[in-house]
RNA sequence: GUCCCCGUAGUUCAGCUGGAUAGAACAAUCGCCUCCUAAGCGAUAGGUCGGCCGUUCAAAUCGGCCCGGGGACGCCA
């Protein structure tokens, strides 16, 4: 079944054309801009008048008399406008029958994609060095959603979550592991705060000449991997990950062991690497560094810049191991496309590794590789984001927070509910919420890290949705006796009935556009919609006293109505309450 | 110095393949629980869409210049 606004598209679409004679035009249906303008629009007319010098109002008359010849069955009218729009009004059978559809198999509330695709995400991606902090919030949760759309339109999704394990910055903290665990066998009570750890290691490092050399000698060692420096590491490495799954638990995040996909898993390939590159004759020798050097890009001075590919130490860099991955991703994964869900100040690194990867063919030509940037979080002052001190919040630390003020929140609303309950619904709404704000924002834009905002339950909110859907859930459960699945939407008396009903077929629109340009808080926007447009309808229609047919409808479409909201929200990996 | 992003209501943000009178939320003021969960609904107020010029029937959206903020730019990732 196709979305209402393709199917629009393309009834207007051949009209434009015949009228216009032409082989083929863009109608450029959109939703309607005001209600009064019907429930779409065609903006497409206007483009067309013009390139054949027409009078605009006079095309959309002939597009409008070819229409009204056609046999169709879902517009009810067409009426031109303004300076030569095409309003379009549904007929309310065809958007009953629609959503008695989807109602009957609420799989078609997103169809499938026509082709599947092999998609790679590269998400999350922390540093397992030190704890995650509130700045990895965004990349593993856009990541997480985008690859929950992917799926959901039938593609077949690798999650990569390209750890980093790898580095100088090991040897640093094996060489104080080493210190710790020749006392005794069991894992040092340090780290359990890695983030302590990593700083008391940073510190010595920085201040003690022999610890220091210590360090570096580890990084040698591990380089040729030697087997205690080797167990040292592996231990740690288990000890971060733990850190990492306790969140990715928490948030409900869909990344397992086997996502894993550790810049270390490369160190092998990284020698081949190199060979290609030279056997292309990419590569430079610039200060004793191996590089690649492209046209067209530039750096200070407008000085040629390099790709670093292996350093004058002949150790290699993460553009090489980016590389290494490109390879996989291409060749072996097979796929279409690889998208990499990371923080924007990297896109030129991105777009250098990229390049040199279609250059030398590390990347099929197949293979569309996407960097899928969002924005920097900033403090209140608007410079990148710290505490007063200086240090970052721990993500643990942020999700805590809010589940204990949403437990605080549920307890003040429903202290009649057991604790246990309440202490369930808090954990739901607690993380909803934060996910929620993040999500809702243009992935792109800088955004303020403040608590009050993470933190907030009114308003457009996850648990503005949330409760939408318990609302609904329990008028379902009042009105069980004809609350199944036997009832279907028969009639809409009301505008807020109607405006609902038509909200419910207009998911997939959005799940569409999302799954090409990865922008998630779009979905949020429809979800808060559909959700308000739920909340004046049950403000307006009661069910309780309605008459009989009226009644079954009504609770044919909030039923729909929570099943949208709870595909959608899973979509956003956000899990749904039967009451809250 | 070169390149990239951003500047929209008091605040946080939507809207950007050009489309009709620029939308929410928070904060403010005022209403609505004898009625299916008031984490809600309604109303009022709040804007030279950073500035100027241009393209167009039509510009928050496209182009140019300027101002302001952030970021990237050789051996960290």
């Amino acid at each position: 079944m196709k979305t209402l606004k393709q199917d629009l598209n393309n009834l207007i679409g051949d009209a434009l054309a015949s009228s216009a004679n032409m082989s083929s035009c863009n109608a450029n249906v959109i939703t309607a801009s005001k209600p009064g303008f019907g429930d779409y629009q065609a903006n497409g007319v206007m483009a067309i008048a013009k390139q054949l010098n027409v009078k605009p109002q006079e095309l959309a008359k002939l597009v409008q008399d070819h229409l009204e010849t056609r046999e169709q069955e879902l517009v009810e009218r067409f009426e031109i406008a303004g300076p030569g729009f095409i309003n379009i009004f549904l007929r309310d059978s065809q958007l009953i029958k629609r959503a008695n559809s989807m109602l009957a198999n609420p799989d078609l509330l997103v169809p499938k994609a026509e082709s599947p695709q092999i998609i790679v995400v590269d998400y999350s991606s922390p540093n397992l060095a030190k704890e995650m902090h509130v700045g990895h919030l965004r990349g593993t949760i856009i990541g997480d959603s985008l690859v929950r759309i992917f799926e959901r339109l039938g593609h077949k999704v690798i999650r990569q979550n390209h750890v980093g394990d790898w580095g100088t910055q090991f040897g640093m903290l094996i060489a104080c592991m080493r210190e710790l665990t020749t006392e005794h066998d069991a894992l040092p009570n340090e780290l359990t705060d890695l983030e302590e750890f990593y700083k008391a290691a940073k510190q010595r490092f920085d201040s003690d000449p022999d610890f220091a050399a210590s360090a570096r000698s580890s990084v040698v060692k591990l380089q040729s991997k030697d087997a205690e420096y080797m167990a040292i590491w592996e231990q740690f490495i288990e000890e971060s990950m733990h850190h990492c799954e306790a969140i990715y638990e928490k948030l409900k995040v869909t990344l397992n062991r086997e996502d894993l996909d550790a810049e270390s898993s490369y160190n092998d390939d990284l020698p081949e690497i190199v060979r290609l590159l030279a056997s292309k004759e990419l590569l430079t020798k610039s200060d004793g560094a191996m590089c690649v050097f492209l046209p067209e890009f530039v750096g200070k001075n407008n000085d040629p810049l390099p790709v670093i590919i292996q350093k004058s130490d002949g150790s290699y860099l993460y553009s090489t191991t980016d590389l290494a991955a490109i390879k996989l991703r291409s060749y072996e994964l097979k796929a279409d496309r690889s998208i990499y869900v990371v923080d924007v100040r990297q896109s030129l690194h991105f777009q250098q590794v990229f390049a040199v990867a279609k250059l030398s063919g590390l990347a099929s030509s197949a293979i569309s590789l996407e960097h899928i940037s969002y924005g920097t979080m900033m403090g209140k002052d608007g410079k990148p984001f710290k505490t007063r001190s200086g240090e970052t919040i721990k993500l643990i630390e942020l999700l805590d927070e809010s589940v204990q003020r949403a437990f605080t929140l549920v307890t003040d609303k429903n202290p009649q509910f057991s604790e246990s309950e309440r202490q369930q619904i808090a954990a739901k709404i607690g993380i909803a919420a934060v996910k929620y704000a993040d999500l809702s924002k243009n992935r792109t834009s800088n955004y303020i890290f403040d608590w009050s905002s993470m933190l907030s339950f009114e308003g457009n909110t996850a648990p503005y949705l949330l409760y939408a859907y318990a609302r609904i859930k329990s008028i379902l459960r009042k009105h069980q006796e004809i609350a199944d699945d036997r009832y279907l939407i028969t009639l809409v008396s009301e505008p807020e009935e109607r405006v609902l009903l038509v909200k419910n077929l207009q998911l997939t629109e959005i799940i569409h556009a999302i799954a090409t340009d990865c922008y998630p808080n779009h979905l949020c926007n429809y979800l808060y919609e559909l959700a308000g447009s739920f909340m004046r309808f049950y403000e307006t229609c009661p069910m309780l006293k309605a008459e009989t047919p009226l009644k079954e409808s009504r609770l044919a479409l909030s039923r729909l109505t929570a099943e949208n909201l709870q595909q959608g929200l899973h979509l956003l990996g956000i899990e749904t309450l039967e009451k809250m």
